[in-house]
DNA sequence: ACAACTCACTTTCTTAAAGAAAGTTATATT
DNA sequence: AATATAACTTTCTTTAAGAAAGTGAGTTGT
């Protein structure tokens, strides 16, 4: 249908999945905000500068999906109180890694505009990477993936589609 | 104004700013395809069933972007071969890290879809993770984010309004 | 050499959703 | 009792998404 957002869940495949629920610029920008620490609807409002109408609409999405979860205020009943849940909570991971590309391929004099680091020792992190199953760090260039024992016959299709156009 | 997307340009944060630019469920999905070596035109149209209006138009925005370059194929000058730069490489962390993320929250009986494996050795990869600066890994929950040298006023004009709110 | 075919787009047309701004409803404060 | 505030909802206009058909340079088959 004209108009109509196309829709993922049809695709066996776990990151079209996660696309389908949170890639969008404003669930992003929302569960980054909620990551570090924002709650109120009208907090979004203003510092995204997102209209209501749309905030709405997103957090009854990222509600929906499982990713945050709303509960009054225990001091106001006007006001309710939005929250990641573990759900939610496990992108951290992603904002980070996405937050440290973004930071480092629009760069800005006098150095990073986020930086991350151990609250349990203050220190700064290195990075994020990809860590094999004993415990070591791999670098990236040695990261790839394959199809799982979940895996679809999407996968492999896609596989045989760039197989077939192979050049050089 | 209505019916515009609103641009992130002028937020001064490199998740914004990250977002500005692949942060639309097309960009996602092509680049995903991207990185698992798909190069056509025609490919993505199918695979993705994507109308090739808006497809020229993501493989456009990818381009300006820096994150994609497209060079004609050597063996048939109709064909162009699409590629992501170093740019658009380094996004593999994130896109790693994004599909364990699905993977885990849309499960599917048995097992995952996607496995990521060490193309050295072969052994499959633990997951994704924050590195200290010695090369220690960081529990999830230890990880935490701060303004940086470059950060802006932005930031703590959010850190602001969060902490004005704290409840609990 | 010429027709048929491919690839990478464009164009056209319809409709859903984005943005701006004003309005609503249920509490809360004075 | 009057005013304020939080979280929406409504209305209205415009842009962009989706479906489908069309275009043009380049290639292949005969």
């Amino acid at each position: 249908m004209p108009g109509t957002r196309t829709s993922f869940k049809d695709m066996d495949c776990g990151f079209a999945q996660a696309i389908e629920l949170i890639g969008d610029q404003w669930c992003f920008l929302i569960i980054r905000n909620l990551l570090l620490g924002m709650t109120r609807f009208e907090d979004f409002n203003a510092h995204l500068s997102i209209s209501s109408k749309v905030l709405a609409h997103r957090l009854e999405r990222l509600t929906a999906a499982g990713i945050i979860k709303a509960r009054v205020d225990p001091r106001d009943a006007r006001g309710k109180i939005y929250e990641l849940t573990p759900k939610g909570e496990e992108l951290k991971l992603v904002y980070g890694a996405l937050t440290e590309w973004g930071d480092k391929w629009s760069p800005k004099a006098g150095g990073v505009r986020t930086e991350f680091f151990d609250t349990k020792t203050g220190d700064m992190i290195g990075g994020f990477a990809a860590v094999s199953k004993t415990g070591r760090l791999l670098d990236e260039g040695r990261v790839a993936s394959r199809t799982g024992p979940g895996g679809s016959a999407v996968r492999d299709e896609l596989a045989t589609m760039i197989a077939r156009r192979m050049v050089k």
